[in-house]
DNA sequence: CTAGAATTCAAACAAACGTTTGACAAGCGA
DNA sequence: TCGCTTGTCAAACGTTTGTTTGAATTCTAG
């Protein structure tokens, strides 16, 4: 019932993301998680129920604010008129960016982002289909209007691409070494970067 | 010593491509693997020592013929001059997607490759750079005499999107649902419009 | 201040984990 | 046939897993 900020439910939750993310749902146990965020071994248990609960929760916190943040940018991007087509793009990549820097400033949402893709459990992928599902729409109708010259089923072939692209960049899979750039820097680089491409991509033909 | 297709080695080795595939490599047992290759649980520590050792020799296996087949496929397409840059760009994405197709026409391996990406695991990341690294040196080497107006950095920028997209599909994570179509209808699909897409991402600036 | 709810804690639970063992069977060159 | 290597097997090893328990503690409303 205590909202405050170092609560025992929160020190879990941000341990938990740290640790999922680092060793994956099955390779973090709830004794690592409870020894990193320095609470009994039992709080889990008593806080969220379960282990599984407790990822489902660390999932649910942060794609609802993500959704949140693509879709206020989004109507951000169409407010402008003429709409660019890089901005919505923006709308699409930067908020996902921005979420891998977390209070501690570390990447762990977005690896576990990224690791959930991976994991082949159908339970995660029909709650992320569902949590997604009608941004995605958003997103490639808006993209529609900029790009008459492609059909639905093409803009979500291209959706596809520039998401895996988006992905596999937030959890920093790529052998792109940021040297000497801050984290911020490194990632208005990449938004540039993937902006740029993917707005080349999604003119053609 | 025995090279048979159906020893006990090979049947753990492929029980344990599909189940890492699915369950991830510290989610997936030994006693599910040697249960699904109907073979005894000591099997795997008397034929590859370790769990881990069996985890290596499973990705080991498939890199070390992704490596081949890319290497061979951008000889072909250097050998035609001009180059094109839709043949280079296909020689590094079709092999990693046909290499979704094994024997048994699952699609395990990528999946497998996905997921290491997503592992933390710095064994495995340096395991891959370490089989990785001069295959994609030569095509970045190759890719730049196709595209002068980029500089080495650029191209890395750009190959890393790339690879991220491909990464994604190999998996098959994307909304797009195949319809109809074969496995390999689809896998041909995804290459045009990976090239297609990459193409002009490449091409732009 | 006090009764009762909410939370924390050490300890233990059964189950599952990777690995090891030693017995036993099969294959094979001498 | 012999002796030896190779492979398979059931059983057990010590750990670690997620979860539960019941007592102790902290918090909070009356």
């Amino acid at each position: 019932m205590n909202p405050e900020l170092f609560s025992t439910k929160q020190r879990i939750l941000d341990a938990a993301e740290a640790l999922f993310a680092s060793h994956g749902f099955a390779g973090a146990s709830l004794r690592q998680v409870t020894s990193s965020a320095q609470v009994n071994l039992a709080a889990v248990n008593y806080h969220f129920g379960s282990k599984e609960n407790l990822i489902n929760e660390v999932l649910r916190l942060r794609l609802d604010k993500l959704n949140a943040d693509r879709t206020q940018a989004l109507q951000a991007a169409l407010a402008k008129s003429p709409a660019q087509l890089e901005d919505v793009l923006g709308a699409w990549i930067r908020p996902a960016l921005a979420a891998s820097a977390n209070e501690k400033g570390s990447t762990a949402f977005v690896r576990i982002l990224a690791r959930t893709y991976a994991e082949q459990n159908e339970r995660l992928r029909s709650f992320l289909h569902d949590n997604y599902g009608h941004v995605l729409r958003d997103f490639t109708t808006a993209l529609g209007t900029l790009l008459p010259h492609l059909d639905k089923q093409e803009l979500y072939w291209r959706m596809d691409i520039i998401t895996g692209a988006l992905t596999f960049a937030m959890a920093d899979f790529g052998a792109i070494k940021r040297r000497g750039a801050s984290a911020e820097q490194h990632r208005e680089l990449t938004a540039d970067h993937l902006i740029h491409f993917a707005s080349a991509g999604l003119r053609a033909k």
